[in-house]
DNA sequence: CTTTCAGCCTGACGGC
DNA sequence: TGCCGTCAGGCTGAAA
């Protein structure tokens, strides 16, 4: 389930190989992701090679001259170079040939992602807050996006309009970490709090790139997904355990149609 | 405006 | 063994 560092490790880990490369064939195995697929390859991306590849939240961005490709991997997307002699798998719906021989592979089991061409700005990005890593977002804007606001904290930073890219994992974490009771009222939590909660969403989420960094030999090489962070967390996926802080056993609620993971003891 | 929620989709898993 | 129900979750768009 590709959360923003695995995005970015897979960003990483794809640009180097492709960016300065034209994209000379686009074969679309399967057009029905989020949004059709378009079958061929815009006329204007024709002969242009890649001038990077960009990453904003969890969208992948393909810069060429006149435009860019936009892509999500959803929740069981990936994208990988692949050897072209190996067979393509199920689920592999979309392959980008580029000119020096490289070959991306679009692999998406429950097709929740999307592949959209643009010659100008793409409407998924207009309203997007900032990035978790970036100087633009602190405790002192969630502080005051929070005012007033009743919905419970951990949807209220999941929220792509107060800071993009905080999936369930790292909102769990993030919360637990900064001892913060995920369904408290996001206007009931002091500024103090929230300096606390921001530093815990940007640490967790370093953190978690710095690891993906460690799966970028296999990523290149096509070896398999990688467990990467799963023993490392502390709350998500462990309802029921002991509380690794004080020993209580975990909790369990949803919110906002989302599994959430907490201490009844550590977080206030 | 804010908040909530259905729906999209497949694979994994538990119960029978 | 296989079938059926449930769950997982990011994001959109519509309803309340």
């Amino acid at each position: 389930m590709p959360e923003l560092p695995e995005v970015e490790t897979t960003r990483r880990g794809i640009a180097p190989h492709i960016v300065g490369s034209c994209v000379t064939e686009l074969r679309v195995h399967n057009p029905a992701l989020r949004w059709p697929v378009p079958a061929e390859l815009p006329a204007w991306v024709a002969g242009q090679p890649l001038h990077s590849v960009a990453r904003r939240a969890k969208y992948l961005l393909f810069n060429f001259e006149r435009g860019s490709a936009l892509l999500h991997l959803g929740m069981s997307g990936s994208l990988r170079l692949a050897d072209p002699a190996s067979p393509r798998r199920t689920h592999d719906h979309l392959e980008w040939q580029f000119a020096n021989g490289a070959l991306l592979r679009y692999h998406d089991p429950r097709r929740f992602g999307c592949c959209l061409w643009s010659e100008g700005a793409h409407p998924q990005l207009a309203a997007l807050g900032p990035e978790p890593l970036g100087d633009e977002f602190d405790g002192e804007r969630l502080w005051q996006r929070s005012r007033r606001r009743t919905v419970a904290v951990k949807p209220f930073i999941m929220d792509n309009a107060t800071v993009v890219g905080v999936g369930n994992i790292y909102a769990t974490e993030a919360l637990f970490n900064a001892g913060i009771r995920p369904d408290r009222a996001a206007g009931t939590i002091s500024r103090a709090r929230y300096q606390r909660l921001a530093e815990e969403i940007k640490r967790v989420l370093a953190a978690a790139i710095e690891q993906g960094g460690t799966t970028l030999r296999d990523f290149v090489n096509g070896n398999g997904e990688s467990g990467y962070f799963a023993q490392q967390l502390s709350a998500y996926g462990r309802g029921g355990e002991p509380c690794p802080g004080c020993g209580a056993l975990l909790s369990e609620l949803r919110l906002g149609q989302r599994s959430t993971v907490f201490c009844k003891r550590c977080q206030r």
